[in-house]
DNA sequence: TTGTACGCGTTATCAG
DNA sequence: CTGATAACGCGTACAA
């Protein structure tokens, strides 16, 4: 009993010492031919052969924790996910940005570390101090509304290489990638008000994430320039399916308005509730109404109709968030682009009708 | 420059023995109580509490990096899939199995690790040894079709802890979690043969993954069991787009087949070219004859038709997974279960016509 | 009940 | 060119 019972898990996993033996050299040897070699010392082809096909013969690979102890890197990218509710539908989770992150990361030779229990809300979520775990990757990713602000902070203070897939200003020094919602939003209302709305009114969420209030500023904006009245032009509803109603879409078109927008969230539940108070109401858009979605439609209602809106370019910013996170990585440098998102025509938005 | 400037990641985190001479105590004390105390080990309430303290006080956070190192694990759970394509569609790559492998993973305390260039072709993929990789989790999830056998053999024999999504029995002791593809398309066949079709054909391509033969196996025992010819029930075909036409529907409809049954693949070219000889032929289904699919149709033509069919438990088949792998982690013990397919009525199938 | 000593696998320094 | 040796931060027998 003079050893301890080997973790199951470790048996068969080679180390540098064993690789050494079977070449014959030493383990320092193996650490320098298998770790390129940085200093530039000059070994024996031979060694080096020996050390590299030992090393294969054995399928050595090295214990990523034990890289990063030792100050060094372990070329594992993290991705932690805030999003609201577990992804049982593929499309509703981030695995859209995945793809991105995913191909760019294969591109700079970098593998993923997806943590748990983030998006799954699993036994960790929630938990104070959960955020720590990323520091076993060199850097990380993270997405979705709502990623704690102080956790993050933390990490960014100390130096750690983080962006945030999601326009994050408030914490100073953390990288981010962005959608231009503003941008996007904003080309929605006009082509609406190019069609002849002279009243719209975007139903937004209760939530101040970023992405809502971002929206809500290109609408803004883009009423203003157009000369439009935005009195009223935003509608917080707190439970979008008992505040838009069928009675509430009337009372709306009977002030003049003539387009409802609708921001795009986890749930879908603001578009929800107003194509059911459309319905309810017995009208119909684009003939009696203008309707627009300021994102991408969930998956159970993408067609039929087509919302006109925009879609926000997950894949490129999954791979812009890749590209930030590792020039971060090599050169420090904190860059926060913003992507833009393409207009989709649709088919919910019209003329608006003659008064 | 007595020392190593210390990698900005670092600096400035408090360890565990900043902690002890914070409390006054010693560096196992510290660990001891943040670990949880799993020895049960009788502590001081006092010191407990001072060690807290002092812990809160310093903001103290576990380096994961050096707490896997020193268990000797990882908590690591490898994903490497091999999908023909890449996946610019979500529906079409893994993710849909990501989805159950995720939950899973995080309700056993396990975080993944995605090796990228085996899904995404990047740079590293079909590089000999490229699998070994993988050593870096404690165990590892393989996942499509033409995983590279000599590899994988290599590792199991290795004793490296492996589940293959997917039937694999050549591979002796390889656990792997598969779909009942005999029964399902035994099923599909059941059901047309219900419907009084006596003479079916299934397309299937060039292909001699496990799920392409199971699946002829499904059909060819559904179709012995009901007494229905099998002769040139079953069709090969290279590139689907040109060996299933129009021309040659009507010929095999001539024949007296009245339903066909394609194989799903990566790319869905049997249903696909099925569907557009159909519409060439100026066909109907199921007025005029029967379809149905051994799987679930690409994401681009997943509605108009709705193909009569089977769903692939995806998810489930993900979570079987982990959990083969976890029990194979914590016991040794290799298990192989196979996940039931759920039958989709769809659309595409109907009673055949009278002769 | 608390402290000492060592190992986990890797990198990096420095003397042969 | 190579081989000891010391970190890195934490867990844990074993001793006090």
């Amino acid at each position: 009993m003079t050893e301890h019972p080997p973790a199951k898990a470790r048996r068969g996993r080679p180390r540098q010492a064993e690789v050494a033996r079977l070449a014959g050299v030493s383990q320092t040897t193996v650490s320098l031919v298998l770790g390129g070699n940085k200093q530039g010392i000059v070994l024996h082809p031979d060694t080096r052969a020996r050390v590299l096909e030992a090393a294969k013969e054995l399928g050595y690979v090295p214990d990523p924790a034990a890289r990063r102890l030792a100050a060094a890197r372990n070329n594992l990218l993290g991705v932690f996910s805030f999003t609201a509710t577990f992804p049982t539908a593929v499309e509703h989770s981030y695995y859209p940005f995945l793809v991105g992150v995913e191909q760019e990361a294969a591109v700079h030779g970098y593998d993923l570390v997806l943590f748990t229990g983030s998006s799954s809300g699993g036994a960790q979520a929630g938990t104070s101090g959960a955020l720590e775990r990323v520091r076993l990757a060199d850097g990380c990713l993270f997405l979705g509304r709502h990623v704690p602000a102080d956790e993050l902070r933390r990490l960014v203070e100390h130096g750690y290489p983080a962006v945030h897939i999601g326009r994050r200003d408030e914490l100073e020094g953390l990288a981010w990638v962005g959608a231009d919602y503003v941008e996007a939003s904003a080309e929605v209302v006009r082509r609406l008000a190019e069609l002849g709305h002279r009243r719209v009114v975007l139903v937004r969420e209760d939530d101040d994430a970023p992405a809502s209030t971002d929206r809500e500023r290109g609408v803004r904006e883009a009423l203003d320039a157009a000369g439009l009245d935005a009195t009223d032009a935003v509608v917080r509803a707190a439970d979008p399916a008992t505040d838009i109603t069928a009675d509430w879409l009337r009372g709306r078109l009977t002030e003049g308005v003539t387009a409802f927008v609708a921001e795009e969230t986890d749930t879908g539940a603001a578009w929800r509730a107003l194509l059911a108070a459309v319905e309810d109401a017995g009208l119909d858009a684009p003939a009696d109404l203008s309707l627009a979605l300021l994102g991408s439609p969930p998956a159970d209602l993408a067609e039929r109709p087509e919302p006109t809106g925009f879609d926000i370019p997950r894949a490129e910013l999954g791979a812009a968030a890749v590209r930030a996170l590792t020039t971060l990585l090599a050169t420090g440098e904190t860059e926060s682009p913003l992507v833009a998102c393409a207009f989709r025509p649709g088919n919910t938005a019209g003329p608006a009708p003659a008064p």
